[in-house]
DNA sequence: TAAAATTAAATTGCACGCAACAGAATGTGA
DNA sequence: TCACATTCTGTTGCGTGCAATTTAATTTTA
């Protein structure tokens, strides 16, 4: 019999699992990021470096829904372990563009075996995860969309 | 053309939209939550307590996926808060037994409208939201139980 | 063009989140 | 029963994550 209460439920609450996974996946990665000697924030600034090759902060941070208060203290670091370089623009010295650097690049080719490792962890079919993959962004373009 | 690196790829990894979409989640409930002034972490305890009225704080890690480390400061705001008590176990004086007040039980009529409110935010059908829910569901067994 | 508004990054303060460790209570086996 | 292992909670240290504020550079406007 359902009761009043009933959307209060942890289980009847979307963001229940979603909160769980997301920190558990973090977990996941915990052990071959260690062998990096990165966090995953660190890992996922990487990664859009290693396409990218550079960015400004401000769009690293729109990329990775991430704020400058997360960022900036963690950009430097990644600075102080020489994977990136951090320069202010010529055009707009109020821009910081954020670059990667040979030594940067050079993790990559140890980075690579990352997503396989993790591909593991999840027992998800291949259609399965395509599913999840665009349910995600369905709801996150809907979040991001109507702020 | 598909290259070595393209599962380095941040759109070709789960892991990126269950991060950002769980961050973005969170922050939507924040408005609705301030109203009752508890966080998301104290909103997801104290739905475990509407539903049991009394835990220990073994089982309260277990159920939401946290640490003590995050629970014991959390749970000691949400006794100074008068929303719950902390007593030991009388059987054994290791457990921390975790109860509800009557004050706590009061402000459950408060978040009835709460997961409403997020309904609203995430523009899923009723069927995809179901598939979501039960996805995400089954990562996080397959990821807590090979653990 | 000088003042006001805007934009971008950095800083501060608070709340997680977890690993590693500490310490007390309980269980176990010789 | 007494040493030893195990279980459970609490603490510390580090790394996010975000709101709010500050500072500096640029743009707009009067």
């Amino acid at each position: 019999m359902p009761d009043l209460y009933d959307p209060l439920k942890l289980d009847n609450q979307i963001c229940f699992p979603l909160y769980a996974c997301s920190k558990e996946i973090v977990n996941r990665y915990r052990p071959y990021l260690d062998e990096l000697d990165l966090t995953y924030t660190q890992y996922i600034v990487m990664m859009v470096l290693w396409e990218k090759r550079e960015i400004n902060c401000r769009e690293l941070c729109r990329r990775l829904y991430l704020d400058t208060g997360t960022l900036s203290p963690l950009l430097k670091k990644l600075e102080c372990k020489g994977y990136i370089t951090r320069n202010r623009s010529e055009n707009d010295e109020r821009n910081l563009v954020v670059s990667i650097t040979e030594e940067g690049m050079a993790l990559r080719d140890k980075a690579v075996d990352v997503p396989k490792n993790m591909a593991c962890c999840v027992d998800l079919t291949k259609e399965e995860a395509a599913t999840l993959y665009s349910l995600l962004y369905k709801v996150l373009s809907g979040l991001t969309g109507q702020k």
